[in-house]
DNA sequence: TGCATCCAGATTGTCGACAAACTATGCCGG
DNA sequence: CCGGCATAGTTTGTCGACAATCTGGATGCA
């Protein structure tokens, strides 16, 4: 019998999360024209799972490819970042209103525990940037899974996840926010934990929009090019 | 200078279209396992740039893979189809907000002649049930389109439309639901014409509310397998 | 009879090489 | 001096073949 866990990872899933990473850390930088066999070289693998690979990232958007012109890495511009959190402002909305609804009692007392972990690192202020972004990628990704709308956390932490980490070491979190991001975090898990599904949504809507005002802010500030 | 209206089709993304609409169509019954030579035979093509489109289409969610296995058509339980509606609603409410605010008066001229075109159709009744469903592809097409939101439109147009559009040829549309979609999509239309994006999405959120319960109930009757 | 094991066949993953297309450099003409 | 064009070089798209792995059936044993 074939262990179901073994997974069996293909070169072509490892070119695949390869570049996801690499794209997302900014490794490779947006607008980067990238050839070939400069990443066959790079992550020791032939053309053949690396084309495979492309055409997966070129799919999720991450890259574009124009036929034998070369791929370069989808350059997101300021305006299309503030799009992309119009599109999180629903779709995490929906996600909050359903993690309420079936979200099991584990799984909220685990995502109350996390809240208490990330209040510890923020307090110690190690890293705080660092870990404030990881904690609250943390966040978002269990009440997207919580959701049990499989297509939901699919295109969440498939699609729009990746497009917004590309960006997030750019931003410059401002003083102060991670306290009241965590703040807004408490309050959502607590309608989540009271069932309250329509105020779980509305909660996370207005949570996400903080982060696109704040974003917004900096385009202004200059700090972000448009 | 080279022709940027000639797009080169490439064979791979040749491979694309064909077994996304093949798998749109019918053509791949959904939890088929399909080999890649059998594909190769009947699309006149060679596993290399197959097994790109293969990628591609997985990323999508259209294809699931295991290796060493073999490649299925996805199956979308009628759950999961539900599910599809309750994402529609809110990224579609979205996108009517947005086009009420950007779109064009030209675009919204040509929405409500499309409508006309679509209410002859409907009053004629020649191919009701086709031309309904492609009528309200194309409705729900131009109002992605007409966000100005490229993600939104792209995870809209190359991801949920696919999907849901692979179940479509399944549901038969209930009598008189046509015209009472046609009023739906009229009343939708003035909401942006007017400009008033809040009312476009409550509208358009309901209108894709309605088109769930409906297929909720079929579910009830038996007509679609759970 | 039922179950586990093994083997054969077919299928998938991977690789290297050939042909087509684009980019850039240098040249020519105005 | 500048713009357009031809050519060389590199890169991409495509192909066929080899090796690793899974599936299904037959076999042997309890």
């Amino acid at each position: 019998m074939p262990d179901i866990t073994s997974q069996t990872y293909t070169r072509a899933d490892e070119a695949f999360d390869c570049l996801q990473t690499a794209i997302v850390k900014g490794d490779l930088a947006p607008g980067d024209k990238i050839g070939e066999l400069d990443l066959c070289s790079r992550f020791e693998l032939t053309r053949g799972p690396l084309r495979e690979a492309l055409g997966r990232l070129e799919s999720r958007g991450l890259l574009v490819r124009r036929p034998h012109a070369g791929v370069k890495v989808v350059s997101v511009s300021a305006s299309e970042l503030v799009e992309l959190y119009r599109i999180r402002e629903v779709m995490e909305g929906l996600a909050a209103r359903q993690a309420a609804e079936r979200m099991t009692d584990q799984e909220i007392a685990d995502l109350k525990a996390t809240l208490d972990a990330h209040e510890t690192m923020i307090d110690e202020a190690r890293g705080q940037a660092y870990y404030q972004a990881e904690g609250d990628y943390d966040f978002h990704h269990r009440i997207a899974t919580g959701s049990r709308n499989t297509k939901l956390a699919q295109m969440l932490l498939g699609d729009l996840y990746y497009m917004v980490r590309m960006y997030r070491y750019r931003l410059s979190t401002s003083a102060g926010r991670p306290h009241r991001a965590l703040g807004e975090h408490r309050r959502i898990v607590e309608a989540i934990a009271q069932r309250d599904g329509e105020l779980a949504e509305f909660l996370m809507k207005r949570h996400i929009n903080a982060a696109r005002e704040n974003i917004e802010k900096q385009i202004e500030e200059g700090v972000l090019t448009v």
